[in-house]
DNA sequence: GGTATCGATATGTCTATACATATTCGCGGT
DNA sequence: ACCGCGAATATGTATAGACATATCGATACC
């Protein structure tokens, strides 16, 4: 029971921290398939046992692994590997000029027009409103040294986000702008594919006909609607990359390369 | 001090346990800006005192939201809400077979080309390994109430997956098997968009030149590559939907509906 | 001014214990 | 055979206390 052994002892600076131990180690069992999918896990009394610590310890270590949705407890029958539904992965869709900038590149900005009016019933229905109210819309052109990078059309519901009247969004693009002024509690993206059409063409400065992959997100705050916008990118040259890793790394110092790439 | 009232004493149905309010206050002040990024959380001490319980108490709501990477904790220095670095969403992929029969409607499965074989230098480059070796290459087909829905193009590695020269590819499709079979940790996916060329268009029923989207999802265990696979879907009526919710709901009993829509 | 050191401090881990609560299981009655 | 009920049990929450560890800041030294 070596595990037991340096108990209150200062650890050596490889060693993680018991409770860190005890679930890698069932983490481990886990992704091997050791104890496959809707395996019983052993009782926590058991693991007090095997790893020769506390009920507390051992129920943080499967706390955890509960958290991150590689187990289900349930009280009185026991804890169990969660049978996997399907693949999944953290897209993470970075701030265009931040992932520019990141890239190494020259970040370019184009406002194409930007109108304050009352919403009409197309900018209702994009932003999932019933009530008229006041709305800005942007359409505008990010680049990366000189080139296209993708064209943006934003909704912003001006009842939702006051602030964004007299926010200047001929030096700021609307995406940094409400990432770093506003809140939200959810986001929709629905990811698609279209052809070019002329202007879209013409302002990705591609052909007509050619592949654009398309972002529609849609976000909340508290069941509030807060922005609608549609992103096309040239779609044979970007690819928007999500990597998932199996749920538990450490989180390092600096993270997250750039998210779409070329 | 209501919060501290009732410790110890059978809660009412509708009262949440204690550090469940906690993180939901500190949750809420964060979501709707009260707290916002950069902000430093009160100390632990001040929180005990504050909701009238034990610092384990408090430290216990403090890191469940630091696991879900709404806080970020530093020693001596204090807590800290995070700076939101870019919008992020969990897209969920899962199996075809399951995402058509959860919609209702009738899977079918065409299996076009199964061969095995030694990696020649184009699959090598795909699969992401130097050694030669066996692998098993797979084309096949899935459709809904016999409408076109995907076509698939697949590698398994032979030598991570040995198993898989054995299984039954005509009457089960290979993502299917693998997702039940083959425990993974580490899954990377390129989403991007292409027109159809002939083939492709023939194989999906519709035009040339017509946009789909493309997934190329390449899977690990323990930086081993098991399989690389590219999905092609008709790129107007199919959109791949990520959704996000702020990090800390509840786990519904029964969730999840389907990701890809038409 | 620059640098090494050290104490203060906030978080990190762990223990032992207690009681709450959900759920299963088996028993006993109908 | 069926149902209701209570006992058993595994997890869930909470406590007080202890010590570990990283790091911020100030002090002392060069």
């Amino acid at each position: 029971m070596s595990l037991a052994t340096d108990r209150g002892k200062p650890q050596a600076a490889d060693t993680p921290t018991l409770y860190k131990q005890i679930r890698l180690d069932i983490e481990r069992r886990i992704l091997t398939g050791e104890w496959p999918p809707g395996h019983r896990i052993p009782f926590e009394h058991q693991l007090m046992t095997r790893y020769g610590c506390s009920r507390m310890t051992v129920s943080k270590a499967l706390s955890e692994l509960a958290q991150a949705d590689l187990i289900e407890r349930r009280r009185r029958a026991g804890t169990f590997v969660r049978r996997p539904k399907f693949l999944s992965a953290v897209l993470t869709i970075p701030d265009i000029r931040a992932e520019i900038t990141a890239l190494g590149r020259v970040y370019g900005y184009q406002l194409i027009k930007s109108a304050r009016r009352a919403a009409n019933a197309v900018d209702r229905e994009r932003l999932g409103v019933r009530k008229t109210g006041k709305v800005v819309a942007i359409s505008c052109r990010h680049s990366a040294d000189g080139v296209p990078f993708a064209i943006e059309d934003r909704l912003i519901d001006l009842d939702a986000v006051p602030e964004a009247a007299t926010a200047d969004f001929a030096s700021e693009p609307p995406g940094t702008w409400l990432l770093h002024h506003v809140p939200w509690t959810e986001a929709e993206h629905a990811i698609s594919a279209i052809v070019a059409d002329d202007p879209t063409a013409r302002a990705l400065d591609i052909a007509t006909g050619a592949p654009c992959l398309v972002i529609d997100r849609h976000t909340w705050r508290s069941e509030r609607t807060l922005t609608a916008v549609r992103l096309v990118y040239p779609g044979e040259s970007h690819k928007l990359v999500a990597r998932f890793k199996g749920s538990l790394e450490e989180r390092p110092r600096q993270s997250s390369p750039a998210q779409i790439m070329q």
